[in-house]
DNA sequence: CCAATGTTTAGAATGATTCTTATTACTAGT
DNA sequence: ACTAGTAATAAGAATCATTCTAAACATTGG
């Protein structure tokens, strides 16, 4: 189990390396996308943040969700135009878009899928990421 | 080579057995997007159209598109929160994205990946598409 | 021809995000 | 501690792609 310091003394360390600040509005960002990991956009992030820290506006959580997946500490996701999702998993993974729920589950990655997957790029194309999307139905519970 | 005349017939056969009209605005949407394809914005899409069809509204160039994409003969793409990009080609493939031109490259993929890509999903999870989309520098001819 | 239905048009409305500006908070150097 | 310089936040305005609305038009089957 990863403790809440050590989340912490992560986004901490990442901001410092980054030469960034380490802010309240920050840290309550971040602990709100690690309490309820289920993929909520910019507006849900503001509402759960909201008890915590009464102030806070939706410009700063837009401005620290940004800095966050800057310091690749959480990941953006889109699924077609709909509002950007935020995920604080680092593990290589995709995203299984239930069509049904909306909901959004997060797919971990056999070592090597992705590199196999890249290796179907020419030679001249250097990929720095590969995003990978499911869209479908998930099992009821999961 | 597929003639122009196929590719409209194809078009006719499509609407009609989705119990739609064939009308000029989707032929010519539809051609658009066959005669350069690059990946166009809906807004792209538009101003190729105009010149051909000076009246033609952008709600049309929307409405046509998507009823193209709900035809399967084009398929709708998307980067991040950027506007819609409309693809004509319907063989099984990913999308390059290149970060330092905002370029897209189609790049085909070999027969079996995707179900290979699919075959990571929990049994109970049943996608009905996947999407593989490459961020990275790609050539500069390509 | 007529009614029903589908399509187009133009412009208004929406929704997520970004921008602007003023204010506030740090940080380093003295 | 004091101060200049920089970074971050807050609040609201602005932007941009897209969708909606309502009216006009077109096509089809009876």
């Amino acid at each position: 189990m990863i403790s809440n310091t050590d989340s912490s003394e992560a986004l901490a360390q990442r901001l410092q390396d980054s030469g960034l600040r380490n802010t309240p509005q920050r840290e309550v960002i971040y602990s709100v996308l690690l309490k309820k990991r289920d993929h909520p956009t910019a507006e849900d992030v503001f509402a759960r943040a909201k008890p915590e820290m009464p102030m806070i506006s939706l410009a700063t959580v837009y401005n620290c969700l940004e800095t966050l997946v800057q310091c690749d500490l959480v990941r953006a996701v889109n699924f077609e135009r709909g509002p950007t999702r935020y995920c604080p998993n680092l593990r290589p993974h995709a995203h299984f878009h239930d069509e049904a729920t909306g909901a959004t589950h997060d797919i971990d990655l056999p070592p090597g899928l992705l590199d196999q997957v890249k290796s179907v790029l020419p030679a001249d194309f250097d990929a720095k990421s590969v995003e990978i999307i499911f869209r479908g139905k998930a099992p009821a519970k999961s």
